[in-house]
DNA sequence: TATGCGTGGCG
DNA sequence: TCGCCAAGCAT
């Protein structure tokens, strides 16, 4: 295999993009509140939101001091509400279980609400230093592409994992910098749709460009129609209680309007299972 | 392993 | 216009 640490390192050094969280000194928390974020969510997207997160929120007690419905109203637009939940469940989990301070151990990362694979090694690579393989949808799509010789990943496994680690140079700030720099690359270069391989480090070396870039088809599951969806019903209803400041919807006066009632019922029983949001004699509010 | 989960920008 | 896409996670 050829060697694609070398090129990518050296690329990454003088390319990488000015992100807050790669700010020397960005702290751990920041670094986790900025992972929640990234979570589905493109980077120019976050970057407001998480210079505000943070003003407000400077550590992870300061998170939990607030109520769940604070969170999930700072989320504000950024999707995905239940991350809100979850990043306030993991703030709480730090402060019990961690004397308020962001853990550095992957397993322990991986116990709080929320974090999984791919945010718990990011924390521990990114904000601690540490080597560990972190693999992200762009890893995988440059590792399909420049050692499968696919024009797209397969669907996540674990193996994935041991096929990053197997790149990682032995010195851990040199392998923090493939990880960051891999990801970077299929972000900005080796995208999914029209890839730039005009400007890639790797591309001398890269199997699917060696194979002429073929379509191997992609593998990818496809995104369902957000139109008419029980989410567009869920979205709308979370809009009208992070407005509704303070107070209380009635039941009755929830999204109203909506044309499919059943649908809206749906939403909201959906809502209330998931804990974004709380049924209190008649009305609908967020969690307190 | 497959599915459900928001929102907005872009080609 | 509309489908695709964006640093995943829990179940």
């Amino acid at each position: 295999m050829p060697d694609l640490a070398t090129p990518l390192i050296a690329w990454y050094g003088s390319n990488a993009r000015d992100l807050p969280w790669r700010r020397p000194g960005f702290g751990a928390w920041g670094t986790l509140v900025s992972e929640f974020m990234l979570q589905q969510t493109p980077v120019s997207r976050v970057i407001p939101h998480l210079d505000a997160w943070l003003s407000r929120w400077p550590t992870p007690a300061a998170l939990a001091a607030d109520p769940p419905a604070e969170a999930v109203r700072q989320w504000a637009n950024l999707g995905y509400p239940r991350r809100a939940l979850w990043l306030h469940r993991a703030a709480v989990e730090i402060r019990d279980r961690h004397d308020g301070v962001v853990p550095r151990e992957v397993d322990e990362l991986l116990a709080l609400t929320g974090i999984g694979d791919y945010t718990a090694r990011a924390v521990a690579v990114f904000a601690y230093g540490d080597r560990h393989p972190v693999v992200d949808t762009n890893t995988r799509r440059v590792l399909a592409r420049a050692v499968e010789g696919r024009s797209q990943p397969g669907p996540p496994a674990k193996t994935d994992l041991a096929r990053m680690a197997a790149l990682l140079p032995p010195v851990d700030e040199e392998a923090a910098i493939l990880n960051a720099a891999t990801m970077e690359l299929g972000a900005v270069i080796c995208t999914a749709r029209t890839p730039r391989c005009d400007a890639c480090p790797i591309s001398d070396r890269c199997a699917w460009r060696a194979a002429g870039c073929p379509d191997t088809g992609d593998a990818r599951r496809k995104q369902a129609r957000y139109e008419g969806s029980d989410r567009q019903a869920r979205g709308a209803v979370l809009r009208m209680l992070r407005h509704a400041d303070a107070h209380a919807v009635r039941l009755d006066e929830v999204i109203a309007d909506w044309p499919d009632a059943r649908q809206r019922d749906r939403a909201i029983d959906s809502l209330v299972a998931d804990g974004l949001a709380e049924a209190v004699e008649g009305t609908l509010r967020l969690p307190v």
